[in-house]
DNA sequence: CAGCTACGTTGCATGCATTGCAACACTCAT
DNA sequence: ATGAGTGTTGCAATGCATGCAACGTAGCTG
């Protein structure tokens, strides 16, 4: 690996924190500031870092772009975002669609209710891993080892008194999402949001996303979410012939988007 | 500037073209495999890149996170989203805000309409510069000639008839911002939706963020729509005064290292 | 105002870290 | 099997990043 690009990089899970100046950079980094400042120059001209008025510097806009860039070229969003309106027609909740990725879920798409409510969910955001639907479903599809080890790690905060509250606690949440094939969050992040979410695997039958409908307790019960389940399940199997290629678009040029 | 960083922030953009493999990458940057492999493992290790099932590099989750936390720990954007929710409350349309930072334009927060209407913008993605009230204003207040500068570089996509043609006529529009100290979108970026847009000084005078107030024809007209502006200059004014103040609410926990 | 400190910036010599090469390991078609 | 296409690793050479010291500047304080 390289060790300059690697004190470059160290530098954005720094700024991230807060803007700081050269001397902080250079301090943390444990290198000179004239180092520092070249590394900064260069990840200024990338527009990756961005000097605010006080000569702080903090990251740049460019992230954001390069983001947003990379999320949109996503194939699985892609094939999936038509079908998530299409559910969200039908049912007018929340939709959301979520990957796992190296310790991490976060939602890459998200189609709003059409009732007025407000979630506080955005895309690229980091799911609530230990609580969220569709984080019980990607974890539970890892390998037992590496399942372990992220539930070792993982920390396990009380949003509600219903939320996961430990490692073993989540163990089991997730060897039940993967025996029914299915999951739900009731109450475990926000009180009165419910949530009901279904895989989408691909063709070797691993989970690549999954994707949940979402919906407070002031419009349904979580029973009658629960009546949503095997439309939820239909629309994530049909993203998943799609994705896996095995039903090739089947409606002939309607839904090409 | 280092010559090492360069290349690897390189990969970046080439990435969120799409994925590509070793080869197209090392290609692209005119330097050997060996070297390409070695840049996006360091990459890797910062979780910047992600490689896929079938050894392809992507843009990783780190990056969303990154952007995610960045957008979250400025200042203004605390300082204002309580006066952007009231103003939700007030007017019930869709409310934004936006910064501008070299050559781009972006939103930063929004409070969703509380009418069944989907817009289509997105916290972090760029905005329609050409067009939108906000952009107006952030473009207004640039020095002349970086102003002459960005409108000449600028592509000018005819989103709707009334859409911004060319530079002129986009710095007539900056001109006319500046002396009204507001700006509107009349149909300018969707055929059926205003804005109405005031901008956010900081202590010197100088824009740092301009907020806006969208809605749709079928709700209300244009003329109604402009009805809100006292309203939508207030609440800038009482952002600005809070960002520039002199005692702005202090921060818990914050100490300098 | 002088003098101080704290900070950002630049030129330069040293030597380490990065580079390209070539050989290896692997997968997938033919 | 054989070959072409990948990704990967050890190694030697030197290009390049590094730290140093000196300079420029701004902001305090006496």
């Amino acid at each position: 690996m390289s060790q300059t690009v690697d004190r470059a990089l160290s530098i954005l899970p720094l700024l991230a924190e807060g803007p700081a100046d050269l001397g902080q950079v250079a301090d943390r980094l444990g290198v000179h500031k004239s180092t520092a400042l070249r590394l900064l120059r260069t990840l200024h001209e990338h527009g990756l870092v961005y000097r605010q008025s006080d000569q702080r510097y903090r990251l740049g806009a460019r992230l954001f772009a390069l983001a947003q860039e990379a999320m949109e070229n996503l194939d699985i969003r892609e094939i999936a975002h038509p079908h998530l309106t299409r559910l969200n027609d039908a049912c007018g909740h929340t939709v959301h669609l979520a990957v796992y990725e190296e310790g991490e879920v976060l939602y890459i798409d998200k189609v709003d209710s059409r009732y007025p409510v407000r979630m506080y969910s955005r895309i690229g955001k980091p799911v609530a891993i230990t609580v969220a639907a569709v984080a019980k479903l990607l974890l539970a599809d890892l390998p037992e080892a590496e399942r372990r080890a992220v539930a070792e790690k993982l920390e396990y905060p009380m949003y509600t008194p219903r939320s996961t509250p430990n490692a073993p606690a989540f163990l089991a949440e997730l060897e039940k999402a993967r025996e029914q094939g299915w999951a739900t969050d009731l109450g475990g992040h926000e009180e009165s949001i419910n949530c009901v979410a279904a895989p989408v695997r691909g063709a070797d039958g691993r989970v690549v996303a999954a994707m949940s409908v979402s919906a407070p307790n002031v419009v349904v019960s979580a029973d009658e979410l629960l009546t949503l389940l095997p439309l939820v399940r239909r629309t994530a199997d049909a993203i998943s012939g799609e994705y896996s290629g095995r039903n090739p678009v089947t409606n002939p040029g309607r839904d090409t988007v």
